[in-house]
DNA sequence: ACCTGAACACCGTTCAAGT
DNA sequence: ACCTGAACACCGTTCAAGT
């Protein structure tokens, strides 16, 4: 237990990340120190300070790993059960054409992510960082709703969705799931499994695919 | 400058609020401390401690002050500009029957709260506060959001919305409102002004209303 | 190159002592 | 009753000194 701690060398980028997630999901990003960072990480408490300019430098770190795999869960929107008792599906209307399917898969994909990674998510969106001064998380946001765009036109181009300005869709899709997201990882849903709240948010999806459909 | 603080006598509960309020606004809720608060106030670094148990007790403060201004911002929805130019209006198609009108209002009164409270949204919505400790804050929170679903059922009477549990379209009007608001105050949305968020906010309260009155 | 321990100016919270 | 100053165990960050 007194033993000297061997100096840790190589990357320690990566598990003082690894180490900052893990914090941040058991104390809340409020309580999250840069001190219990390191000690988990099993080194000094400055040691960090090699390797990142400071605790943003870190959190800023964290929102980009998170925007990453975002982007990542949202260009694989694999189908899955709840999407498939979407309503039109259930009535047998053949209309649900592919990029319409993937468009909102991407939804709920969006709302999995969130509740599989909310420590991500909270520093991603809420945790007040400069954008500006960290040009790699404004990149990987950028990244992300860039996918989900790519999916309104697809969409656009299929038919499914009316044409016009794929950017304005996108961004109402975006603040839905958005706020899916934020309010089920909050508890303020009142919903009381992830299947249930997987159907939820598919009815939503549905709800606003046809209002998007049929608005002029 | 040097000259000795008088005792503060009276209510220092109200004056901590606004105190809080403005340092939540000015440096974030992270950078927010008991000490700065107090120094604001003009009370030396423990006062508040009389009044308030701790930290989170002046943060459910300040959330339970939050929900009750929404409540009162959602039940007083006064039609304005950005809703007058609503779709169905514009198109002068009378259909947009009184409770229809009070339920779009009331989306739109969201996000200008979130817009000119945002470090009340901040607090109410994304600090961690464990809930079931601040029974004054959960009925808080539980009223304003009856005032969503009451709007829901005037609405349904009125035949402007389909039957059904109310409670399940009130989650999905708020997810929306909500994540509408949470990345307008992120400056996720890329938008210019509040009169670009308010019409950008109509036309989305615009699609959920059509896809909400013809989803089956 | 990378890490450490001591140091500084902070915090949240408590408590005996003052008015 | 209400407030204060000193105290404690923390934090973020820096820096000279070690391997």
């Amino acid at each position: 237990m007194t033993a000297k701690r061997p100096y840790h060398h190589g990357n320690l980028k990566p598990v003082l990340l690894r180490a900052a997630i893990r914090l941040i999901a058991e104390v809340g990003p409020a309580a999250f120190t840069m001190r219990e960072v390191a000690r988990r990480a099993g080194i000094s408490h400055n040691a960090p300070y090699r390797h990142l300019q400071d605790k943003d430098a870190l959190l800023a770190a964290v929102a980009t790993e998170g925007f990453e795999r975002l982007a990542k869960a949202l260009s694989k929107p694999i189908m899955e059960t709840h999407t498939a008792a979407s309503a039109t599906e259930a009535r047998g209307v053949a209309e649900e054409r592919p990029a319409l399917r993937r468009f909102k898969a991407s939804g709920l994909a969006y709302v999995r992510f969130a509740l599989r990674s909310p420590e991500h998510l909270l520093v991603m969106f809420d945790w007040p960082l400069p954008l500006n001064r960290y040009p790699d998380l404004e990149a990987a946001a950028a990244r992300a709703f860039s996918i989900l765009v790519g999916l309104v036109q697809e969409a656009q181009r299929e038919g499914s969705l009316p044409e016009g300005d794929a950017i304005v869709l996108a961004r109402i899709a975006w603040s839905l799931v958005h706020g899916v997201a934020k309010l089920a990882i909050g508890k303020r849903l009142a919903l009381e499994s992830e299947a249930e709240l997987m159907n939820s948010t598919t009815r939503a999806l549905d709800i606003l695919y046809v209002g998007m459909a049929r608005w002029r």
